[in-house]
DNA sequence: CTGTTAGCGCATTCAT
DNA sequence: ATGAATGCGCTAACAG
């Protein structure tokens, strides 16, 4: 352990008190040029580094923020969180990570784990526990951020607009001649999913119809979870004709039980999905998909955040929408003339 | 902001010492059960919460580790660092993260801002930056754990045998009568590269072959230059018959200039690519696949960080291996006896 | 402009 | 077993 060096030997060897070195060093207050130069060499030459506990201490204010996503894994918030963490760089912040599970018990103990290190503001992604009830007290400690999630009360945040992107999808299959359109996305108690299923039934009841509820599928998102799922809406005598994947690892489940029954799209059903990923531009047929800039989302929340750390006085409630944009791939085409089974034989025959 | 409940009321509140009550809430040191009880129920009733930051000014750890991986997006780091995170945090604790876009500069800076916030311990992953100089100088600081990287020194960490894997791999082509197998794979001053052209090359060494030079691209791992050099590949007139995809985002590159030059799999070339993932699963053909277990290296890694973090007094430099499987599927198949270019036209004629 | 001083909240030493 | 005092490294307030 080499002996770290400290401000006092710094001003030591300036020959200056510990005080000017603090200012020198900080450029805060009046300090002359001379000083600052003897501070700054002296600086350089014993190699201090401030340090941040210390100041953290004294100044009230670690520099850290934390950021609880259900999931550090999926991709797409692997995605934002680079954007979060290289914006909040730039602004000098550290990036505190951990994953929810979407466990509420859990995230009750991140957000405690975080307090405890006097985190400067949060961001919170969805998790099944929505509004707990320490929120308000939590909004005390410093800028809480959402992160396409609701809130009670102060709910500043960034949000994807869900609603809009599925009623998109699903006008666009409706258009294609489909009615029965299974929707697979997960919780439906987190926003994103609870905005899906509004799109969704909003298409079909601008259309003068009514979606068959057994095909709204709105719990988990685990993939095997979506496989089991779409293979029960398969084997059903009054199957769907196509499928809004809505969820990170729902179309690899879903694509899987298509060739597990023996389906082709965009032929016997028509499939789409969320998510630039590599498998929507890869697959064939490819993936429609419905994207967002998560990099935008990243970057906004960030910079969101940043912006309540400089005038913690909430202004007002600020909440940024951002839009979907639907990619026309070759996984859709109109309903199928003859039933599945039937086109299966005749293709068998042939 | 609530006036955060410091320990001094809670002393009070109990009618005890604040040292006695620092003792009680540790339970460190002698201290009555009368005292513990006391202490304990006022702490509760004041919603006491010890602070993180003063207790790290005074016991020099901050219960923080710092993880620095190229990018945070790349789904490989993105499930290693949800093993590491899980892990840690049942011993309590949080873990601050970065990227390092595999810049040299960005990783020191990054190292100085952990520094500076005195992370207890460090998670290092590959960066074109090999073994800094002041590394030696960090080591002092605490733990420095390598993942999947050299250093010089003492470099305790947890590593893939890519060696064996690219080997394997390397093998099972040439078993299959491929002679020119394309090797792409990031940066080769990296281990992962620097093991796979290793195992590549032993592989061809013990038929008594030498691979073509031009056969190895070990450059960038985008996935558009991935698609360029394998697009620049095929182009040539002894094109490979075979691509070893080692890389996370290699994959798709090649699987697009496959289709970009009207080439199919096994029949025309033969592809194998590294991690279990969706597209490897799902594309048609099926993509034979070397595969680690990213969740033990991930809880690997942060279980060899406790341990130094437990007794600091480096004990045995230790270096924990990793195997790859190999996960056979559809995408390799014997050397096509007509080059590509005719098959084509015959398919096409016929 | 600069030196001195006083804590930030806590764990720990030394008395008692 | 407990109370009082000390200081971790730094910044902010104050006095010069």
């Amino acid at each position: 352990m080499k002996a770290k060096v400290t401000i006092r030997e710094v001003a030591k060897a300036a020959g200056v008190a510990i005080g000017t070195a603090s200012r020198a060093l900080n450029r805060t207050g009046r300090v002359s040029e001379q000083a600052i130069a003897a501070v700054t060499k002296a600086a350089r030459d014993l190699g201090y580094t401030p340090d941040a506990v210390a100041q953290s201490m004294r100044t009230r204010s670690t520099g850290v923020v934390g950021l609880l996503v259900s999931d550090l894994a999926n991709p797409l918030y692997a995605r934002i969180i680079t954007a979060v963490e290289s914006r909040l760089l730039t602004a000098g912040y550290a990036l505190l990570v951990a994953s929810t599970h979407n466990d509420g018990q859990r995230e009750k103990t991140l957000i405690d784990l975080f307090r405890r290190r006097r985190v400067d503001g949060l961001i919170l992604g969805p998790c099944q526990a929505e509004t707990p009830a320490y929120l308000d007290q939590l909004a005390a400690d410093g800028p809480v951020i959402a992160l396409d999630r609701d809130f009670q009360g102060d709910n500043a945040g960034v949000h994807v607009d869900h609603y809009h992107g599925a009623l998109q999808a699903t006008r666009y299959l409706l258009n294609l001649g489909h009615t029965r359109i299974a929707l697979l996305t997960p919780a439906s108690v987190l926003r994103p999913g609870r905005e899906r299923i509004l799109g969704y039934r909003d298409a079909y009841a601008q259309r003068g119809l009514q979606p068959d509820p057994k095909l709204i599928r709105a719990e988990k998102s685990a993939m095997d979870f979506a496989f089991s799922e779409a293979l029960s809406l398969l084997g059903s005598p009054t199957a769907p004709t196509a499928f809004l994947c809505l969820g990170t690892r729902i179309l690899s489940g879903v694509l899987q039980a298509l060739r597990h029954s023996g389906r082709l799209a965009p032929d016997d059903v028509s499939v789409v999905s969320i998510g630039d990923t590599d498998l929507s531009q890869l697959f064939s047929p490819a993936i429609t998909s419905l994207t967002w800039d998560l990099e935008a989302v990243g970057t906004a929340v960030a910079e969101l955040l940043l912006r309540r750390l400089d005038s913690p006085a909430p202004l007002e409630q600020e909440r940024i929408l951002l839009t979907t944009q639907m990619v026309l791939r070759e996984s859709c085409g109109p309903v199928a003339k003859a039933p599945a089974a039937a086109r299966k034989k005749t293709r068998a025959a042939s």
